[in-house]
DNA sequence: CTGAAAGCGCTTACAG
DNA sequence: CTGAAAGCGCTTACAG
């Protein structure tokens, strides 16, 4: 690449020193010179294309005006989505972020930040895997701002964002219920993850307030890498022998799509047969050939407060703030064919 | 944050000079020093938990192992594939990515070009907006190092990769003929970006090869803004009259998902009195109720072949490099309900 | 061969 | 009030 201009440079053509320069194209001390001669130090700098050079800045002010963003895949629309409105919310603050994916693990995790801080981010948002609390407690101990979203460890006090997932598993099951089913199953992850688990805790919790059965083998758990045969099977299991279930609830967008692309497969009917909710809202289900229900995050929200908090925290070193937003149980029909 | 320990903090520690500590932690003049010593200063190294300072090290070596990434939205899946695929590609050599939506606007994009060249990016990679061949200059005068994706200009003499245009809009035109379709229509955008160009010239000379109809009419433009009503008008239009179209060629994912989604609540049937191909794929045409076909774009070919000459570019300056990649046309079978 | 100094491009505390 | 120096944390060319 080409040199740059420096400070230096202006400084020689106006004939005053780096720092006078410095003052000036940075608004500060703006009593300390003339207008003229600021005015001159402006045009020259503009003149020369002058363009200060953040990593210089970066070293002496130790600030980069990076946020880091570690999500489990960015190529997911959950991720990317999010991805989207911290970017936009960042950018109105000047902000640049370097984004990351975790595939769902805790080793890796720890090394993106291990870069991330390396590169002197001046915080991170991070959606952390299964089992990765201590590397959050380093984050803590050498006090990196930070918020969590998505997900959130219940023993940690950190800053988070997510989801009520206790409450919108509640409010979807009470859906179920009410167009008529009576033997609901789940089908999710089998995880640690607190934010899943507090999805199976509201899905038991409305089958008890309503007297239905509850049950382990009303709960298939499939694993996080996603075998779509596992998905596959989960179902076949839930749908046969003397009780199948009528009712189904996916705890995630992945499990979702699996599972809505092998019930289409089906014989069995949705909704008269089968009535399904699913958490998370995906492009993918655009087309699916019967209604169903999904729990819709409310994204924009997320990000940008996940953003404010992280600015916040940044700048003024602010206080814990945990935060479950409220999503959107969203009735979908289908765009059949006439 | 917490004071990091620097190098003078090993140094003193260990009774050398900081310079002795930095040639002994970058494996540089090992001859330099004596294997016990050396054994000491990395072992104190690790006890104090030392990690380099990337920042100042950019300064000294006026490199920073980032590179920028620009995408028309990171939220389009088509540009999050992309990026994730980037991600992975430039982690294995070291490299962060900054990325950044253009929102299809030149002036936004030159705006990012700034933001990133100010924080001494190494490169860059673009899927560039119409009307930014003069920032795309600007960089080239500037010599720094950048490829662009997807799309490219061809009066410039840039590193690209993008797609086989006109050669797989060519083999999709031949798949609706070889299906029997007599007319066939094409909404596309109304854009300059040379990539759409190349898929319209494609449609058209697989026509005439054919001794189709060819007609203005029969191509109708949208604008890149995606308004759904304009789609649905095309439609409309080019079902209606006196010779509806038979076929039908959807230049973008984004038009294939508003387009599709409306032709399934239209009385003609798919794939008998209207068979569609459309380019790109995404999730959401998984559950089309009808066959059609679509042009997948070898993602993480484009992906690593662009990070792989944005980094030889980097690291050798070496000589222009322009690829288009071959597609694969996929006839997609519906999941229907049995 | 090896140690100590210079310098990357900034910002800002401090001496005069 | 204002100018010139120190220093952020590194790397490496250079003097001895």
């Amino acid at each position: 690449m080409e040199r740059k201009v420096s400070l230096k440079d202006i400084a020689q053509k106006v004939g005053v020193s780096t720092a006078l320069v410095s003052y000036v194209l940075n608004n500060k001390r703006e009593n300390r010179v003339s207008k003229e001669l600021a005015r001159r130090i402006r045009e020259t700098a503009a003149e020369m294309n002058y363009r200060t050079n953040q990593v210089a800045r970066s070293l002496k002010t130790n600030k980069t005006y990076t946020i880091g963003l570690i999500v489990a895949d960015i190529a997911n629309s959950f991720s990317s989505g999010l991805a989207r409105i911290i970017e936009d919310e960042a950018e109105q603050h000047q902000y640049t972020v370097i984004y990351s994916s975790n595939d769902e693990n805790a080793h890796k995790c720890g090394k993106l930040i291990d870069t991330l801080l390396d590169r002197k981010v001046d915080g991170l948002i991070i959606a952390p895997p299964a089992f990765s609390e201590h590397q959050l407690i380093y984050l803590q101990q050498q006090r990196v701002p930070f918020v969590l979203v998505d997900r959130y460890f219940p023993d940690l006090p950190t800053n988070y964002v997510a989801l009520d997932n206790y409450g919108m598993a509640f409010k979807g099951i009470e859906h179920l219920i009410q167009v008529g089913c009576r033997r609901i199953g789940m089908i999710t992850y089998k995880t640690e993850l607190h934010h899943l688990q507090e999805r199976r805790r509201g899905y038991t919790a409305a089958l008890k307030k309503h007297r239905l059965p509850v049950s382990k083998k009303l709960v298939r758990e499939v694993d996080i890498k996603l075998e779509t045969t596992a998905i596959e099977n989960a179902i076949d299991s839930l749908l046969s022998g003397e009780e199948p279930v009528d009712g189904l609830l996916f705890s995630a967008n992945n499990i979702a799509l699996a599972g809505l692309k092998y019930i289409s497969t089906l014989p069995v009917k949705v909704p008269d047969q089968l009535a399904i909710v699913s958490f998370d809202e995906t492009e993918a289900l655009e087309f699916f050939y019967a209604p169903f229900a999904y729990i819709k995050q409310p994204l924009p929200e997320m990000g940008r407060l996940a953003t404010h908090l992280l600015l916040e925290s940044i700048e003024k070193g602010s206080a814990t703030t945990q935060v479950n937003l409220e999503g959107e149980l969203i009735l979908k029909k289908p765009y059949a064919p006439r």
